[in-house]
Order: C-alpha cells, then structure tokens, then sequence
DNA sequence: GCCAACGTTGGC
DNA sequence: GCCAACGTTGGC
C-alpha cells in the first residue's frame, strides 16, 4: 500500500498506531481492499519520496468500510457520485506493527530477481497492489540483512 | 518540474 | 463500443 510520506508515512502511522487508509479514488486498488482480511498484513511503501520503497509492516485492522472522505464537499477527495447508502470508494483501517530494521529501496527492489514479475513493476501506478508470498518473504528478508 | 504510463471521461 | 482528450501517478 502506498502513500507519500510527506502527507502520510510510516512515522505516522507508528505514532497514530491504527489509521484509515482512505483517499483511493481507483477500482481495481479499491477491490484489492475489499479482498483483504483482518488480520492480514501489508507492506508500507513510500512513493513520491527520496528515495522510494519498502518502509514497513502494517495489519488490517477493520475491513472495507465506506471512505468518508467522499461524502465531504470540502474534501480533496469529496466524491459527489456517492451518497451514504451507496458509496463508491471504499477504505480498510491499518495498524502498525513495525518499521523495517532497513528501508528497501526501489533500485534494489528492482535488482532482486524474486520481484521480477512484482505488481509493483508491471502495475506501477497501482497505489494498493498484491504481494505474493514469496515477494513478501525475499522482501522481509532483504530488510533483516 | 518533466514526462511516460496508464486510468477515466465523454462524444459519437 | 471505440477512441481522443484529459487527468493522475510516481520515478527521476
């Protein structure tokens, strides 16, 4: 799941410990978030940043919810197609669990060859995005070295 | 700030 | 349903 840190970054979430991941204004990224669990987890990643890349570890703590961001004319991402009873954009609430002991950043994202195939790379402008196992595994191992 | 990639909108 | 125009994302 991605997010600029200057608007929203690990940092934060590690001071607020549960968020919700709202402002997602795209289908496919909305219906990767009404697929997750509680309980399942996500990587944090920092786009827009200098540099980019795997920050850390966060769970779903509260399923897809209606986003109320939507239903506020005032809001950046005030969505005047959605009204409460049916809403158009939805978000999952996150919790903290930690901060990679090493940042992972894209150029070495991009140099292991477990990643290859990544939606991260041949969905680049996907913002929430599936992680297999095995790119979860070579990824929370590259940040333990 | 630029720009490539790509998602969305709207005319037809 | 097609596609041009336009807007957004995100790396650099």
């Amino acid at each position: 799941m991605k997010s600029e840190p200057d608007v929203f970054g690990i940092d934060d979430l590690a001071r607020k410990k549960v968020e919700g991941w709202n402002g997602v204004r795209n289908y496919q990224a909305r219906n990767f978030m009404r697929a997750m669990k509680k309980g399942d987890r996500a990587f944090f990643y920092h786009s827009n940043a200098n540099p980019s890349g795997v920050a850390g570890v966060m769970e779903i703590a509260r399923e897809a919810y209606p986003d109320p961001t939507q239903f506020d004319p005032k809001n950046d991402y005030y969505e005047p197609k959605s009204t409460p009873d049916r809403a158009l954009w939805d978000q999952v609430d996150v919790r903290f669990i930690e901060k990679l002991p090493r940042f992972v950043a894209l150029d070495e994202l991009r140099r292991m060859p477990a990643l290859k195939g990544m939606a991260l790379f041949t969905r680049s402008r996907l913002s929430v995005q599936p992680v297999a196992a095995d790119e979860w595994n070579a990824i929370v191992k590259a940040a333990r070295r």
